[in-house]
DNA sequence: ATTAGAACTGTAAACGTTTGCGACCTTTTG
DNA sequence: CAAAAGGTCGCAAACGTTTACAGTTCTAAT
């Protein structure tokens, strides 16, 4: 258990442990005879830097937090995946906290993560209140935000257009004859105000009625939609089109529809938003806008390395570009 | 960006730092009004102690090393949400590797995590190989191997009793008036290699026919499987249900089988195992072998808390206890 | 008044690195 | 041949904590 030192090979090479930290940092003021010697007893004796006191030194821990929600939804692992591959790549590591459903929690974690000296912070806020909720620890570590838009404020964000998704989205079922489509979500948040947004976009450009019908859930999930679907489902339905803010919306209302022998897409047609990877799946194959996840979660780690390694100090907002998927749950109509 | 120190807070206290630190950390040989002055000033000053200073002196570093194929698996995020829960919880932050695909990488961010320093590491096995990868750093370090059964391997491990997860799946279908289960999957793992027994013995104790279609795939995907069910279903179906060894083979499978218009459950009864989250999909509604995954996750690190916090030496071999999940896709025969 | 003891606080070492600076040795140059 | 230059290497400080030990002050008892 007791590890192997700097101190120790040095004793063993008969140099200073000076000597050694230089040869394996490749100096150039040693000896390339003495160095691979040096390295090679390293490698007999098993020799691993010590990442903490070298981090004390270095005033550098090559440590990212990174601080979700909750890894379990599928939207946020596959953007810590990314996240987390591309950051190795560079020499950083991962510390991963799951903020929970609540502000507090969230603000706690990103104090823990300042006490752990991390390089910097990615976080994918709760909601656009993370943006107040942890500003106090913003201007003390390199910090970006991640998949929620945070309009003008003064941080660095990366995010998709979540207007142009639902405009493109409410356009495709234009195009495919559709002409009253329902909204369906809550527009608290600045993200699915963006997205209602869209939506009302294209309606009055295409000459559309807009309806809304909103939760008034603050998590969308499965069943918040189902439950709000099966309210929906219980009033007479003069529409052709749903547009769900969300996949989990929109999953929601499958379920419901379902039950309720609501065929779709023959009846009613369905978009989600996200492409979270059980819209592909069989028999759900859930029409929907992809949010490059991959993409967001590089140049999320992007940002924060030049912001870091570079201390670039403003702030820059980067729109990605989502794109719709075409799958099973939207019929053409006539 | 400089952070206040204990020195710092100390001269504006007029105290020395050591007291300071005394003060923070509750000893009991501090004056309580020097305390509560000091702490006082601790807040207004926005000090926060400096883990990695902390863990140079204290040889720990409160740091659990969390390694997993790909977090972006809805059984790993799943296992992930709940150790990481559950190690905050008790004073432990999680640093997240994904090991990728090959044992050569697993390999790697294993050794890279000793250099953290990490207090423990939690491993959810590529493949029963792991053990012997990375064994030459599994007694530098606590390590607790989660979701795949080592068999009897020197080394701790939690997992789900596999074999009697297939033996009740398979029992049920029995039970439903099913004589010809096909098991589909690979049985290259240990894990695999339990849930083949489990059929193996349900047939056997109930005068059933083995039959088996091996995938040849490494990986079990629903890509994969769906591959694999294609060209099972080219062949003669003389057989009224599988019994798919993953969730993700049960996928490909309905997917096949719905392109190539098999009814499922009314032609085929199909069972999966693990229970993610994806069964349970309005539409998909597949009848699985349940996981207790949050258990897994918060037992294995109560096992590596055991190990970290008082040293316990042995290994314990944790088998928990599967459960059946009955859903849409199986039905009764006649 | 002296002193034993308690209560509190300061000093300094230690943890394992990195790196500026100085020292030594060898080689080259005038 | 002397001295400058260049190539190697060691010394020691620094990073921010914790804690054993020593030191100081104060109370209370003799």
């Amino acid at each position: 258990m007791k590890s192997v030192t700097l101190k120790d090979v040095a004793k063993a090479a008969g140099v200073s442990y000076a000597t050694v930290s230089r040869a394996l940092s490749g100096s150039p003021q040693i000896g390339s005879e003495t160095r691979e010697r040096i390295i090679k007893l390293c490698d007999e004796m098993g020799y691993t830097t010590n990442y903490v006191a070298r981090s004390m030194v270095m005033k550098k821990t090559d440590l990212i937090g990174l601080v979700v929600p909750s890894i379990e939804n599928q939207f946020m692992s596959e953007l810590a995946y990314y996240a987390e591959m591309s950051a190795r790549a560079h020499g950083y590591n991962i510390m991963l906290c799951n903020s929970g459903p609540d502000l507090k929690q969230e603000k706690t974690v990103v104090k823990l993560l300042l006490g752990r000296q991390v390089d910097g912070i990615l976080i994918v806020p709760q909601s656009s209140r993370s943006y107040e909720n942890i500003r106090a620890y913003t201007d003390q570590v390199p910090t970006v935000f991640l998949g929620e838009n945070l309009r003008d404020q003064p941080q660095s964000y990366v995010t998709v257009d979540n207007s142009r998704g639902t405009y493109i989205g409410t356009k495709y079922l234009y195009d495919l004859g559709h002409r009253d489509i329902l909204y369906f979500g809550r527009r608290h948040s600045t993200t699915h105000q963006l997205r209602a947004e869209g939506y009302m976009r294209a309606c009055q450009e295409f000459g559309l009625q807009q309806r809304f019908f909103n939760s008034d859930f603050s998590r969308s999930s499965i069943n918040n939609g189902y439950q709000m679907a099966k309210d929906l489902f219980s009033r007479p339905i003069d529409y052709s089109a749903i547009f769900a803010s969300t996949d989990s919306n929109a999953l929601g209302i499958l379920k419901a529809a379902d039950e309720m022998h609501i065929d779709i897409p023959d009846r009613l047609s369905l978009i989600g938003f996200d492409n979270i990877p059980s819209t592909g799946l069989p028999r759900i194959d859930l029409t929907t806008i992809e949010q490059p996840k991959r993409d967001m979660a590089v140049q999320a780690v992007d940002m924060l390395r030049d912001k870091i390694e570079n201390g670039t100090q403003g702030y820059v907002h980067q729109i990605l570009l989502p794109s719709l998927i075409k799958r099973g749950t939207c019929r053409a109509l006539d």
